[in-house]
DNA sequence: CACTAAAAGTCAGTATACTGACGATTTGGG
DNA sequence: CCCAAATCGTCAGTATACTGACTTTTAGTG
């Protein structure tokens, strides 16, 4: 990771000519992928025809980057992206009870148990058990997990900045506004829904 | 993944009031939020203040959607976004030796492997060491991987239009290019870039 | 009250994604 | 030629993400 451009020289450069890999794009059905990207325009034939043109293909790449730059920013803290959202939720909502805060996270179930039981290990939240409704666990934060959380805003946020900085400022609002709407849009599928009311 | 909205009534809903969730969205370091989400218009502020006001948070949901939305148009042929993109790249570049592979498609090495060798097991592509240079093994197609590939090409295609189909036509191209602006420009954060030139 | 259906959390399993380290092989420089 | 550095693939380990199934508990209905 200490290899990567200079944030600066990343900014400045023009979307690069992708076509100069040596190992070129990848080329597949351009049929189907046309039905895709029906307007070419701003970016190369050979990209937007490759596996970089398929939508998931980016999305994956951008969240993998974002990870990244997420561990570079909080590696300290020894936190995940995940683990953080799921503190955050904990720490404004004290009290939830695992599946809500999985759905306040949108998180599968399964891997928010998993993550809320390692934190536990760790004495960042405690999980209880409440004679209301004996199915329930019920997630808090610990004095520590507060602690952590506190220290962590910065970088965290950092992290997410970064993740979208190379746009402008309007052009940053109208991807996150079209984000948005496209989580909005596909919120149902999956196991892991964000609720909605 | 039966109960999921139709797509027409998503899609014709304007963005959904999201403060009306039962559980809260999740509110934190505003000011911090502030300097990534400059100019909040069209959106409601408690989206924005919380969690889903993240990009790296939204960023997530959309790839758990895609992966969900791939399960749901290619379930059928047992494969996953990234073992359908290896395949891809090893149609076209037969003979890429697996790290090639790997700048290829954007997948860490270790990932790459794991995932040719499952691919192997099925007998859908062949891995082969080579005289010239006996630390590489080469990947390939067999009959069996290419003709899963051609029958997986228009299912695949439709589960990415899906992704991004709740934008309009301008929206969605302008999307995707900023979606490739920051792939290109965080392209060396973390262990899996993809080859530039 | 009795019974069915639903919900919560857990379980075992599979897949992707990353980390640092390692042995074998190749490359590059003196 | 020799040796250090680099590269490739693998390894063991950790984390997230999902699947279907299961046991316990609660909700709903007749």
């Amino acid at each position: 990771m200490s290899d990567k451009p200079a944030a600066d020289s990343v900014d400045d450069a023009a979307p690069l000519p992708p076509g100069a890999a040596g190992t070129a794009p990848v080329l597949e059905d351009s049929t189907a992928e046309k039905s895709v990207s029906e307007d070419p325009s701003g970016w190369a034939t050979e990209w937007a025809a490759g596996l970089p043109g398929r939508p998931g293909f980016l999305i994956r790449r951008l969240h993998q980057i974002h990870v990244a730059l997420f561990a570079e920013e909080c590696g300290g803290f020894n936190v995940t992206p995940v683990q953080y959202s799921i503190m955050s939720a904990a720490a404004l909502q004290p009290g939830l009870d695992q599946n809500e805060l999985a759905v306040a996270v949108g998180v599968d179930r399964t891997t928010l148990a998993n993550v809320a039981a390692r934190l536990e290990a760790r004495g960042l939240v405690r999980r209880e058990r409440t004679p209301k409704d004996r199915r329930l666990k019920r997630v808090f934060l610990t004095p520590e997990g507060q602690a952590l959380l506190e220290s962590m805003a910065r970088p965290a946020a950092r992290a997410h900045q970064r993740t979208i900085e190379a746009l402008s400022g309007a052009e940053r609002q109208a991807f996150l506004d079209s984000l948005t709407r496209l989580v909005l849009a596909g919120n149902a599928y999956g196991r892991a829904p964000l609720r909605m009311g």
